[in-house]
Order: structure tokens, then sequence, then C-alpha cells
RNA sequence: GCCCGGGUGGCGGAAUUGGCAGACGCAACGGACUUAAAAUCCGUUGACCGUAAGGUCGUGGGGGUUCGAGUCCCCCCCCGGGUACCA
């Protein structure tokens, strides 16, 4: 029993450390404080049936470690986890197996709460939320309200993906190829009755409030890129001998006299009209043919154009030309106005199309021939329609006798001139278009949010009332879908019976469910007011809390789930309910973590189960081929995935969390290593035992023995460094510097209290159970998780000598010890008056003495 | 194809933003302690030449700017992520 006394015993002080945070209520934030408050989010997870892996806790433990130190830098925390635990795997667990989601859930949501405790994070537990539960998604459900009445929610027709054999719709990430992910049945797109959200009437607004935020540029740019704008003009043609117009969507108004040809996507709605009846069943069957494609059709990288003339011809507007008009699947419905004007001189598609049928290839921009070289071509390809030029050049050919003249005019120049133009005559108006598509709401699925939504038997679409929330998930016991496309709600017979109370009036329930991102589109905000009854948060604490000051979360989301969020959070802005313009100012996304792997000569993976190390070479169990290990996303399959609680069992949470960070910078993508975590638990042996004698109390080698200048040195860089990587979360160089210290301090024979309690203070965060251990047993009976951070001095940072490098031309020479803080002047004269730089100078002329004071010293002599 | 990241020892990574490349750790090797092993501690470890002092090369490749380049500029190659005919 003795001997334990003095033993670092992870397994011993990681509980207690753990129930007393809990017990004592050390991490619940304060509505309103007097302190500056800081609120650090979390992405929440999903909680599988599998539980954590090392990835998940990646993110988790950085929060964790900025909200520690933050504490004790005197701020009012708010950092709370919670559960997005909607979704389809508990849904499908359902189906094989009868056991409410209800259940699944709960036993999940058990599992990851414990997990995620026994890494000693300081959530605020009083704050957890979980997006199932009906106090919660009852909010979740009066927000659609308020899109609803805002005339941002609205029902349309619009395709799903429907698989006839499985009787049942689809997300589309369950269909693979064309195919459905489960039996590999045919999947068709099905037009459907759904809930649209109009995200697109906040295009412009989300687009351009990027701005602002402290994101990486990669996801900002991921997002732009999303919305997609692009600025053009909307131009009309005049179907010859009809009194058709067909209207395209062109961000080359400049071109419009190299059009040759137009372009219908075959399912536009004046196609039939215009086909001449020679053409009619050529374009039918092609309408036919292209209806029928497949996804994996449709994503097909070869892209052989094709396409049918129906017959038809266009006037020019700018040259009164008659043009062709074809179909063609490579101009899509979705996009603009489903039809484009066709100039395949510059424009790469339309070259490829007109080289395939034989269509004029006009070229009306000349490139410079420096320009035209860059790319291996010639002016003359292009003039003579050889090569397709979609850049910059001289506008040529381009004017016509009714006032437009574009001749000689750079491209922005000559695009607004046209569209003045076009404007005057009638026969264009400037245009924006957006690749952004409205928010498809709706899925047909039982494990999520229902609609407060009835579909009276009169046609009317019944919005219920606040007081009507939540409207809560029937019980069902048979979970499969109701066939013919609907949810599984549909089986609720009585519960989709709807009688208004005042009126007697009959209807519908929508069967619909909401789909997984609107629980986690809003979360951030019920953390501010987690148990409020009667409204989703109380606008004092919002305003307080508002806005969140650092997200932290996979890259995975981008787009869809920061896109959604932002979305819902412009809109309860302009509704009043929220202060800020965006919900997340500042963003960081973590890195995966990588697993081991191992594949052949062939590059076939072989899970990690059928290899096996011989003299540090790898080989395959059976056949003993040799294997060459690789760094690779752990998966059930290859058998590499890290389980946490096999981690922390054998080497405590602390070492977990510090390896965690250690592996390298937060955002960047690092392969596991267990035998990392080796050395992390080395450090902490080793601080241990710095502080902690051999009977378990502080060590008798700490007293208050003077620090020596460089001791004190030391400690004043630890201090700054780490205070500056927690800051900017660069934590592995925090870890490595106090692993400096120790590797210092543990040398001494008697080593300054002081300076252990700031270590201690400095390791806080970092690894809480073992400090808040050494603390207590350094003689404080108060947490340290409110302690008041240390401070350093800079004067004290590099306050006795440096070694500064002296190169001649470039070259390190020779190494000096200077005194500190020289002056540039005093630092050369210091330099070349010693004896081995005077010796490497000798006999050469100093042409120059480049001086970086308290760095080096280069001299330039002549060569 | 386009848009983002990234390429530094055997491995993970560091480098105050143009100033001693390889901090810190892993692995490996040598030594101390031990009957032995584990643990711990000490040392070595970019490559090449040299007994040594020392020298040469070296941050994916090639060129450039500079007293000085991992860092800045131009061209190219490779890897990872996103996206997909968006007019």
């Amino acid at each position: 029993m003795n001997e334990s006394k003095g033993r670092y015993q992870p397994e011993v002080i990681e509980p207690k450390w753990q129930k007393f945070w809990l017990d004592n209520r050390v991490f619940e934030a304060d509505d309103f404080s007097e302190k500056p408050k800081f609120y650090v989010l979390d992405m929440f997870p999903y909680p599988s049936g599998s539980g954590l892996h090392v990835g998940h806790p990646e993110g988790y433990t950085a929060t964790d470690m900025l909200a520690r130190y933050k504490r004790m830098r005197g701020y009012n925390v708010l950092h709370p986890m919670g559960w997005d635990a909607f979704g389809l795997p508990a849904e499908q667990y359902a189906i094989e197996t009868g056991t409410h989601p209800k259940e699944t859930t709960k036993k999940n949501i058990d599992r990851f709460r414990e997990q995620i405790r026994s890494f000693g994070f300081s959530y605020d537990w009083s704050r957890e939320i979980n997006t199932t539960d009906p106090g919660y998604y009852r909010w979740t459900q009066w927000i659609f309200l308020q899109l609803h009445k805002k005339g941002l929610a609205y029902l349309d027709e619009v395709p799903v993906n429907w698989c006839p054999a499985l009787g049942t719709v689809l997300a589309n990430e369950e269909v693979i190829d064309g195919r459905s992910e489960r039996g590999g049945h045919p999947v068709v797109r099905k037009p459907m009755k759904q809930w649209m959200l109009k995200i697109t009437e906040y295009a412009e607004r989300l687009l351009a409030d990027l701005d602002e935020l402290d994101w990486p540029e990669g996801i900002k740019e991921m997002q732009r890129n999303w919305i997609g704008k692009s600025v053009g003009a909307e131009v009309d043609f005049k179907v010859v001998g009809t009194t058709a117009i067909i209207r395209v969507f062109t961000t080359r108004p400049d071109t419009l006299f190299g059009a040759t040809y137009m372009v219908l996507a075959p399912e536009h709605p004046l196609t039939g009209k215009l086909t001449s009846d020679e053409c009619r069943r050529e374009v039918d069957e092609y309408i036919f043919a292209a209806s029928n494609k497949s996804d994996l059709d449709r994503t097909e990288l070869s892209t052989e154009k094709t396409g049918v003339f129906i017959g038809a011809y266009a006037f020019n507007p700018v040259n009164n030309e008659e043009i062709p008009i074809w179909i063609s699947d490579y101009v899509m419905m979705g996009y603009g106005t489903g039809a484009i004007m066709a100039v395949p001189a510059h424009d790469s598609r339309d070259f490829e199309f007109a080289t395939k049928f034989g269509i004029e290839i006009r070229a009306i921009i000349e490139p410079s021939s420096d320009a035209a070289s860059d790319e291996s071509i010639t002016s003359e390809d292009v003039l003579a329609g050889r090569a397709c030029w979609t850049r910059n050049g001289r506008m040529i050919r381009s004017s016509n006798d009714r006032g437009l003249d574009i001749n000689g005019m750079p491209i922005e120049e000559a695009k607004a001139v046209t569209i003045d133009w076009l404007a005057n005559e009638g026969f264009g108006i400037s245009a924006i278009n957006y690749k952004l598509r409205d928010w498809l709401f709706s899925r047909q699925r039982y494990w999520g949010e229902p609609f407060p939504v009835i579909h009276m038997d009169d046609g009317e679409i019944k919005l219920l009332s606040d007081d009507d929330l939540p409207v809560t998930l029937p019980e069902l016991t048979d979970f499969h879908p109701a066939g013919n496309g609907q949810s599984p709600l549909a089986n609720a017979v009585e519960w989709c019976e709807y009688v208004e109370p005042e009126s007697g009036r009959v209807g519908r329930r929508e069967t619909h469910t909401m789909p997984q991102w609107a629980g986690s589109c809003w979360y951030y905000l019920r953390y501010i007011d987690p148990n409020n009854a009667s409204a989703p948060w109380e606008p004092a604490k919002e305003e307080y809390w508002m806005p969140v000051d650092l997200y932290v979360g996979g890259a995975e989301h981008a787009v869809l789930h920061l896109l959604y969020a932002r979305f819902w959070h412009k809109v309860l802005y302009d509704l009043g309910y929220v202060s800020t313009k965006e919900p997340f100012k500042k963003l960081i996304n973590q890195g995966m973590i990588l697993g081991t792997s191992y594949k052949n000569s062939d590059g076939a993976l072989i899970p990690t189960n059928l290899v096996t190390q011989k003299d540090g070479k790898f080989h395959h169990v059976e056949t003993g081929e040799h294997l060459e290990e690789f760094p690779a996303k752990m998966s059930k399959s290859l058998r590499n995935v890290v389980n946490p609680d096999n981690i922390i069992a054998e080497y405590g949470a602390d070492s977990f969390r510090l390896y965690e960070m250690f592996m390298g910078p937060l955002e960047a993508v690092k392969p596991w290593n267990t035998s990392g975590v080796e050395g992390v638990r080395r450090f902490l042996l080793r601080a241990w035992r710095m502080i902690i004698g051999s009977e378990g109390a502080i060590s008798a080698s700490i007293s208050d023995i003077s620090l020596t200048r460089k001791q004190e040195d030391l400690l004043h860089f630890t201090i700054k460094k780490v205070t500056g990587d927690i800051e900017s979360l660069d934590i592995n160089t925090a870890i490595s510097q106090l692993m400096i210290f120790v590797n210092e301090f543990s040398k001494l024979e008697a080593r300054n209290k002081v300076a252990m309690e700031i270590f201690v203070k400095l390791l806080g965060p970092l690894a809480p159970h073992i400090a808040e251990e050494m603390w207590q047993r350094m003689g404080h009976d108060s947490t340290l998780a409110y302690e008041a951070w240390p401070s350093y001095d800079e004067e004290r940072i590099g306050i006795e000598e440096l070694e500064i490098l002296v190169q001649i031309l470039g070259k390190p020479k020779v190494r000096l010890v200077v005194p500190a803080r020289l002056s540039a002047d005093e630092t050369e004269k210091f330099v070349l008056s010693n004896s081995e730089v005077t010796r490497e100078v000798a006999g050469r002329t100093i042409k120059k003495v480049i001086c970086v004071p308290g760095r080096l010293v280069n001299i330039v002599v002549a060569r």
C-alpha cells in the first residue's frame, strides 16, 4: 500500500477528479457575470452505436484546453455538449430489430456521455441537450413556423430517390452509382410534394457576410463556390416563324456576335413546341434517353457530347442571323433558364459540341500571340476555328448597323456596352445567377422532427400554432416505410388523423419529417438557455452569450451544416430573435486522424489482423508476402480503428489528451501512433517525480531556494510560450516547451516552489487530472480550475547572454556568446573585435556588415 | 478539368514569418543500474568525405530575387480534400 503513495496512478486520480468536478459543478457557466464571456463550442456528435474513435476527441481536447485556460484567465466560459441524435442508423436498426430508435438513441447517448466524461472534458453538463427530446424539437418546429411565416417554406414537386424494390425513398448518400447502397437495387427519380426552404433568398447575404468571418480561407471559398454567384445577362432570342422567345442566361454577353447556335435542355418546356415534324422522332428519342439516364451516366467523366437539332432557328438579336436550335443534356434545366446561346469559338463545351456536329465556329476575340503561345496555340488557330479561346483578347467582327460596336474593347467594357444596348433594344437585361438551390427539407423517415403541419381535406395547408407544439412522434412498432414513397409515419393511422377543434374540419398530419440538419441548425442557441420551457431562449441571455467565439469541428461540414446554420441564423436575426448577423465568429477545422494500414505489392489493402511483424518488416499472415505500412483512414473493414477506451485504460486520459495534441497541428491530417502516447506518458511521469516525493507528498527537493538567472529565464520564456501557444491552439509546441522545462528542472537537486507551482498551473489546462492532484498535494485545498494564470516578465527573458552566429558571405563560421541586449552597432563592434572572427576575415576586404541584433552578423567580404 | 490544402531525417513534427534547418517526441543504437528483465537514467542518431580538426551536400524538381531562401517570385512534378458540362 505504502509503495503506491508516491506513484503516478492515473487510474486512481482521474476518476477522483472527474467526480470532484461534477459533484462540485465546477464548470457550470454563469448567465450574466462581471467577467468577460467566452463561448467555445464543439460540433456535437451523432451518438452512433460503435462509440467514439480517436478522431472524435481531437477537436474536443483542443477546445477543452482553451476553455480551461480561459477560465484561469478570468473568463466566464460557456462550453457545452449535446447530442445530434435524430438520424438514419437508429432507424435502420429499428427496421432490422424492432428496437425503438428512442431506446437505441438513449443507449448510445449514455455510452457517448460516459466516454466523453472519461477524457476529463470540462463541459457544463447542466446544459446538455438532445435534438430528439420533445422539449428541444418543440423549438425546432417553432423555428419552422417562423420560416413559414416569413414565406421561406413552401411545398414543391421535387424528384426524390425512389427505390421500387425496397419500396422506399433513399437519401442521396444511400444511393451509390444509381443503385441502393443496401441490396444494389436500381433507384429512379420520382417527383413528390415536399417542403422546400428558400435559402436562395439569402444567397447574396450568405456570400457577402463570409468576408467578415474569421474562418479558414478554404472553407469560405468552398461556401462561395457552393453559392456560385455569376454575373451576366439574360438575353431573349426570337424563334424564327413563331412568337416564341427563348431566354438564355449568359456571363459573356460580349460574345453574342460569336453565337452560332442555341441549345435547350432536353426538359425545356419549349422543346416540344418548337420541334419540327421531320425532327420530332429523333428529338423524342433523345429526350426519352436523357430522362432515363441514371445518376451514374450523368456524372460520367467521358462526357462525349450528344444532342440533336430540333429543326428550328432563332434570330441572334445583335445581327439577326438565323441560328439553329439544338437540344443536349450538357445544358441543364436546373440552372439559369435551361437554355444557352452557344459560342463555340470561346467556350470549351460549345467548341466540343460544334466540332462534333460540324456547326460554324466563329471567332470574335483575337488573342495576342503571346497569350496564345502560353496555351501552345496560335491566334490563327483561333481565328480559323481550330482552337477555342476563353480568355481575354481583342474583340473583332463585333459590330452591327444598329448602334452596337464593341470591337477593340476589353471584355468588361464590352459586356457592359452590350448589356446596355440589349436593354435599350428590349432584348435583355443584366442578371445574376446562383448555383445554390433551395433546400429540400422533407425526409420520408420516422426518426426526425415531425412538421407542425396539417393537410386539411379541403386543400388548405394548415400550420399549427405555437401552443400546439411540440408535435411529438407517434409510437410505432413497425418502422418500415409505408410504401409508395411514404414515410413510416403514414402507418400511424390515428396519429395522422386531425380534427380542427374550433371548426371540426378534418385533415391529415404531414408525414414527412425534417432532415438531420434541422436540429443542428440552432443547437448553439439552445445551450444558452437549455431548460427554458416558454421560449427557445431568453433574449437577454442570447445577447450576453452570442456570438460563438470559437467553433471547432470537422471539415466535412464545411458547406452544408455551416451554410444551413448561417441561413437560419440570418432569418432569426431578421425576425429580431438573435442579435448577431452571424453565429460563429471564428471557426477551426480539426484534421482527420489516420490509422495504420498495410498494402501488398499490388496495392491491395490488407486488414490489420492479417498482418504480422518480423524484423521490423510486415508480412501477410497467410501468404507471407511482404507488406508496406502506410497511414489510411480508420475503417472497420481494415480493422485499424483505435478505440480511445483502450488508450485511456492503459495510459490514462491525461496522456491521451496530450498525445492527441502533441501529434501535430490541430488542422493537419495526422497518423495515429500509439507508441507516441508512451512518450507523453513518460513526460507526465517525469513531471510527477519532479514535484511529488516517494511518500506521495510534495517532494523534499522543493523549497524556496532562489532561481538562477538561467532558470528564471526558462521559467518566464515557458510561461510566454505556453500562453501564446494555447491562445493560438498550437498546443503541440506548448507541450514541447513544457517538456523542455521538465527536462531542465528535473535535473536539479533543489527546486524552487513557486516555479513548480507555476508549472502545475501551465500544465493544468492540458493535463487537468494530474495537475489538480499535484496542486492538492502541494498543499492547496481548492481546485486549480480557477487559479489565476501565471504572468511573465518580458524583461526576464533572455536576460543574461546569448549565442549569436557570425557568417561570412552567408556561411556559418563562428558562434559567439555576447551580452544580451546589445544594439546593432555594439554587436558589430563586439564581433569584429573578436579574435576568431578576425582570423576568419584575415586578408579579405570587408565590403559590408549585416547585423541582426540578438541573432546573427553576416560579414560580406570581397569575393 | 477547376478550386483549396500540402510535400522538411527511419517516423510525427519544429523553425519567432527572410536570419544557426531538424526544437520536442517516437523508433534505433551504445552505456549505467540489475543475478536478469522491465522501468529509470546518461549518450549517439540528416547524408556523404575524413583517423581527426574539418569539409561538402541537404527542406519534391528546375530557375530567379537577396549579404542571406524551408520561408518571397516564375515554371514543373507528386500527394490529400472539395467539386463536376453551372452557360
